[in-house]
DNA sequence: TTAAGTCGTTCGATTATAGTGGACGACGAG
DNA sequence: CTCGTCGTCCACTATAATCGAACGACTTAA
């Protein structure tokens, strides 16, 4: 096998990509690994117990699972998270004053990460969550992280992962894209509906941290509501005024 | 080296150890992980690198540290769960209707693991969120469970994790604790205050899905209000109530 | 400005270790 | 009862993890 420029560990990178199957699959034994992975059953085997004993997978019965472990560790990343311990409590408090649903979001690899939501009385219930992943330019959100990253970081992000649509309303076009960007620097937010969920939209500003962005709140709302421009105003207001406490916050509690 | 009984893969055990000590550290560079794991400088940064390539470990800029991707998957598990999603909407009834925290607990690894939680509007404010675990005696919700699994599973439990105290109140006595599990299964319901945690109490109700334990649905409150009996019951009812639809519903809509 | 000490990263030789086929007992179906 | 599956275990072999040394980029101190 010719070296592909650097040389990464084989067996740990089969032993994530067994993880990976065990997420589609659910439960699996040693021989129907085996036969999804191509390798022999015995191999199999010596992986699924090794990571049995790391903890995050769990065997019963023969059979092994992905274990809560992942749950664990990942709620304990997002718990200790300076941004969303600074941000929780007034995420709730803008949740309940505005009554929709409220979300902290990050930016990593290349996408919007959910890193908590918070709901209020008439909120969305979509299958929206902590942990969730989507496009950086299907929602307002991602597009006001975009709009306060480096154009050569927009271009790689670009790049890698397209524009894909995900409705007939999604952003697919760079140049749109890109001067709905430059609108969103000068007008401080962004908007979007129907773009990631047909019947949502949402309202997004960025957070910014010593020059950087390091992440956007949002408010997510039906498209009907969103469309009226008073309150969309209304809610703008309120969640800037949130996203300047918790810039404020963080700067003196940190 | 002598087999200790069983061989596993040292690379797959050392790559997770690694991510143990990124933990710990929150972002570390080849040469502290070195020193941590006393393993040289450039095995370190083979791991490392294959890390990031899986996507659980993010390089920025030489320092390494965890992914949110921990949070997705960890996320998507709980999600896709059945009890979860079964339980999800009625936990969030009871805990408007009681105006109490609500928890969805499960076992794994001899612990109880917190699946998910819902707010109410009087509900304490605890750090208690959905992946954080806990020894099974210390609450209710826990007793609960172990009131109903097999003997030898109890047995095994208490002989592994032993009965270590985290308050003044918590149960550490062998004998107490089995017959308070067998009260249990007669009660159909567990109890406990300030064996946690100082002013918390719970009550808990085991949730059985084919003969088996499949978790347990607790409330939370104030120590001060559960001591008090007719709210307790109260509380008691009302949770018997969800946790026989969640039965109801497991069995109907899976 | 320079020099010494970090850092993260790369390379190649060595050797420990992951990969593998085959065998075993347990279980369920025919 | 038997056949075909399963998960598990073992031992040999060749691959891939290990590790020292060297590199360029930074930071710090002289």
């Amino acid at each position: 096998m010719t070296t592909d420029g650097t040389s990464t560990m084989t067996s740990v990178l089969r032993a994530f990509d067994i993880i990976t199957v065990l997420w589609e699959v659910k439960r699996a034994g040693p021989s129907e690994i085996a036969t999804r992975m191509s390798i022999p059953k015995s191999t199999a085997h010596v992986y699924l117990r090794t990571l049995a004993e790391t903890g995050y997978v769990v065997n019963d019965g023969g059979e092994y699972s992905l274990s809560y472990r992942f749950l664990m560790t990942g709620s304990r990343i997002k718990h200790r998270n300076s941004l969303f311990r600074v941000s929780e409590q007034l995420l709730g408090e803008l949740a309940a004053e505005t009554d929709e649903l409220v979300t902290l979001v990050v930016e990593q690899h290349d996408e919007t990460v959910i890193l908590h939501t918070e709901r209020g009385d008439r909120s969305l219930e979509l299958g929206l969550y902590s942990g969730m992943t989507t496009p950086l330019h299907t929602n307002a959100t991602g597009k006001a992280i975009l709009a306060q990253l480096p154009d050569e970081r927009v271009d790689e992000i670009i790049e890698t992962q397209g524009l894909e649509p995900v409705t007939e309303q999604t952003i697919t076009d760079e140049s749109v894209l890109r001067s709905e960007l430059a609108d969103i620097r000068d007008a401080g937010y962004a908007v979007d509906w129907n773009q990631q969920v047909v019947g949502m939209g949402l309202v997004g500003i960025p957070i910014s941290i010593d020059e950087q962005v390091a992440g956007a709140v949002g408010i997510v709302t039906p498209t009907e509501r969103v469309k009226n421009e008073e309150y969309r105003r209304t809610l703008i207001q309120k969640l800037q005024e949130t996203v300047d406490s918790i810039t404020i916050k963080y700067r003196y509690g940190h």
